[in-house]
DNA sequence: TTGTAGGCGTTATCAA
DNA sequence: TTGATAACGCCTACAA
């Protein structure tokens, strides 16, 4: 490992000129500046950035915080934004996911106070912001979708309800009269009660808006209970169609997985999307826009998002801000692609 | 921020002994490590990774470098491998995507001479063993499927060759007489000469071999230049099918992202999989359960590849290893689903 | 069984 | 303009 020391040797200076001209320091003769550049090139110096931390105190690394990036979610789409903002605003950004599994994710959270990053963008999956308050002793986090902590972190929030309503209004209006929406219940909130209800609680009110506007009559039936992953849409969309009976017209998925997993269940039991059923799913994922039928769905401003993320940690860091958490809530807007069956497909 | 010191005097001790106690010394009374322990919950402890790291040379986080993990590629599927796998060798894993991005990569490999990962796993796209020899000044890498630098770090190959193979003749097996083979032909590896060619000259004898012995002809107009990407698989899908006039029955995909857009592509034109034309894609990216049709597949035994991967490192890591470059091949099984139309499928 | 002392590589301060 | 020095927090010989 080649140090200061070594540069400074080669180059006849002390060790703290060469820190000093390597990061640029101005007042450093033609000469000094020169054979320093030249003996850590020679010497292929790097600086250690263990060491630097230790100094500073900071080590200009984001990390993400995530559940999993297999079997295509939206948080392989987050992570790219995330990397190219954060390295905007001068950070390294490195990516963690947890599973799912609470022990992992307490381990990730704990990193933080560890000096192995200055700051998270985190996915709580179901962790309350207490907890991880105590895990993570007050430093810099930005929650995402958090409804656990009311001004305990910053959190970006996901407009389930509005995004659920557009979903549902533009199934109406593409002639839907019997939309379904899959992922959220009545049944359902009463499952979760004491976890995380408020996501499905907003679908449900958004659906329900959606419907009452249109006059049409809000059925139990058709609000199934569904956790929102590929796996439970494939049951789901068999389970819908078994016997050749579906009771709807349109599906209104809360995520474009689950939506998915629907589309691939019901192609199981024959029936086709969008022709015996339309179908409109909800985050944007990239996939979407590939498979059969190309997904419609109600898409998050992913980047807009995530530069507020990074904007609201990058200040906590910095300490430009340290005032009463913030919250911001993402934007999104209708993709119509085939799935819908809106006829205003739009693909190349 | 709470130090050794800060518990050491909370706990009457000196920081040395706190040291020690919290690591699991043996020698440490049942007093004092009781009022340690006590004192280091009390004050919410946590070893500063950066000293720590600094102290030792070693920070314990094996970093994986790869490409993209969006549009849903194998890389999503390698890092939960890649976590796991750490994990039960005692390291962290953290993940770096570069995009394609030259100096993106090369930023992230120079990385590993500053301290920040003891080691990494890297898919070098395109860049040379060479170059990224001279970049990370031997500290730790293996690599994954490289050919430029025999001998120059441990590596782990992808068998190109017997997988399109495997593939060619499932094909011929399933009935196909002009099978066709995307992303791999004579053009291509003109246009890539000089660049990285093996793969696609490897995939293009595995194909050749398995027709001779099928006792088919070779047709050039049957070997397909394409880059392995969604987007070039939907513009040969359409390509080839325009006019109704597909000259194959079936298409052996160099790997299941170019397989998922060729099927989309042919949807275009009308053309279905696997009743109009078999399909067989190369990996077995998770979401290639989840299409419709599902996507059948000459699939990698991810897990064991990471395996070897992670333990090649860890041997170089601790320095239980450190002889000549180790080459190792991964091996990887059919997984007939429904888009290789052979009858076999076996979905639950 | 516990404590003292020194150093890992870097950088900020201050003196020269 | 440059250099000596101390400190960041931790760990390990070695001494007590």
């Amino acid at each position: 490992m080649v140090t200061l020391k070594d540069v400074a040797e080669r180059a006849g200076v002390s060790p703290a000129t060469v820190s000093y001209t390597l990061r640029g320091g101005k007042h450093v003769s033609k000469w000094t500046e020169e054979r320093v550049r030249m003996a850590a090139h020679e010497l292929g110096y790097a600086t250690n950035m263990a060491a630097r931390s230790l100094r500073y105190g900071k080590t200009g690394v984001i990390e993400l915080v995530v559940r999993g990036l297999d079997v295509s979610t939206i948080y392989a789409k987050m992570v790219t934004h995330v990397k190219h903002v954060c390295a905007g605003r001068g950070y390294h950004s490195l990516v963690m996911q947890t599973e799912q599994d609470p022990q992992t994710l307490r381990d990730a959270v704990g990193e933080i106070n560890r000096q192995s990053c200055d700051g998270m963008i985190l996915d709580p999956c179901g962790m309350t912001a207490d907890a991880i308050r105590k895990l993570s002793q007050n430093r810099p986090i930005v929650m995402l979708d958090d409804y656990s902590g009311a001004g305990i972190f910053d959190n970006i929030l996901t407009p389930h309800r509005q995004m659920a309503y557009a979903a549902t209004r533009h199934l109406i209006e593409a002639g839907c009269r019997r939309p379904m929406l899959v992922g959220a219940s009545p049944d359902q909130l009463r499952r979760l009660a004491g976890g995380v209800t408020e996501p499905v609680k907003q679908r449900l009110d958004g659906y329900t808006q959606a419907m009452d506007e249109a006059g049409l009559a809000v059925e139990p039936s058709r609000m199934i209970d569904a956790e929102w992953r590929y796996f439970v849409g494939v049951d789901v969309g068999r389970e819908l169609a078994r016997g050749g009976r579906l009771d709807a017209d349109g599906l209104v998925c809360c995520n474009d997985t689950l939506a998915l997993g629907v589309i691939r269940g019901l192609a199981d039991e024959g029936v086709r999307v969008p022709d015996d059923v339309k179908v409109i799913g909800s985050d944007g994922i990239t996939m979407g826009e590939f498979t059969v039928p190309r997904l419609s769905t109600v898409e998050l401003d992913m980047h807009g998002m995530i530069e507020q993320a990074v904007d609201m940690l990058v200040d906590r860091i910095d300490g430009s801000y340290d005032g009463d958490a913030r919250q911001m809530t993402a934007s999104f807007s209708l993709h119509c692609r085939e799935s819908c069956g809106c006829g205003a497909a739009s693909h190349a």
